[in-house]
DNA sequence: AACATATATTTGTGATTACAAATTTTGTTA
DNA sequence: TAACAAAATTTGTAATCACAAATATATGTT
């Protein structure tokens, strides 16, 4: 089963085509894996990044600005994700003292249990759905990384 | 510059977890540049996949069902994404006779005008973009597959 | 015919997204 | 130091999305 298959589409005008409609065929695959386990924990891909981004900075705060810089998704409307995990008791926010136009983001100890806990199921997990080997993944990164060259 | 550099993380876990994120990544970084061109049609990238099922197809006319099972990004919505473009008046809807629980789509001449420009046009600027060879394009192709296994 | 079940699509609704405009604070400069 | 531009985030809003429930039609069974 090739991406052929998959989107019974017989011919490609060229492999160019077929590569770039293959990378968004595969992410929306990955990302309905994902999904389902987030779903479990009530939160969506968009909100498990901004809390994985948020706990793996080695500070204890970071800025909206600075997630924004870093996200895999570009930060659009970043102020109503975090709402959202602010209201779900995984980040807290709190003025920034020596520049008031920045807002501090922290994770709240139970923030950073939920991100650990996915994150290593996600890792687990990543064997049963992943089907390459270390070293082709590292082939992939690197193709992916000449693609956008 | 490679995905390290671009999201700022020095180190992923394995080379599995670069390449997930590096798909995210990159995904991301083609759809920007997908939607700068579709801006200037009114259509979001969803509209475009729909409206060049729709005109792929050898009929004439073509199922909400049959686009949905081709869809790069499973057909969620398709209703309402096909009364967008029927409102733009590049794509028509009818009653199938045969089967009334079915609605026959077919594309409009300014349908057809439309998604073959920006194709064209897809095509001419991949190469600006797209820094792959043909080769190396098969390659992630065949990783890709491979992935999903 | 009457009924249940399956198919194909639409609707309702609440959440999320995109884009632009607004707000607040800071930095600069004439 | 008033004025103006820049930076950081929020708000407003219309459009889109996801999910479930609803509708309408077709098929198969008793």
């Amino acid at each position: 089963m090739g991406i052929k298959e998959d989107i019974k589409q017989e011919k490609f005008k060229s492999n160019r085509e077929m590569a770039l409609v293959n990378i968004l065929y595969t992410f929306n695959w990955l990302k309905e894996k994902q999904q389902s386990f987030l779903k479990e924990h009530h939160i969506l891909t968009q909100h498990y990044n901004v809390l994985r981004i948020v706990n793996g900075n080695k500070k204890n705060v970071v800025f909206p600005g600075q997630i924004k810089e870093v996200m895999i998704d570009r930060g659009r409307d970043l102020t109503r994700l975090i709402d959202k995990l602010v209201t779900l008791g995984l980040l807290e926010r709190r003025l920034c003292d020596s520049n008031r136009r920045m807002i501090e983001i922290s994770i709240t100890p139970e923030g950073r249990s939920v991100v650990n806990t996915i994150g290593e199921r996600l890792s687990l997990e990543m064997k049963n759905f992943f089907h390459l080997s270390e070293e082709e993944s590292l082939q992939l990164s690197n193709l992916l990384d000449k693609l956008r060259g």
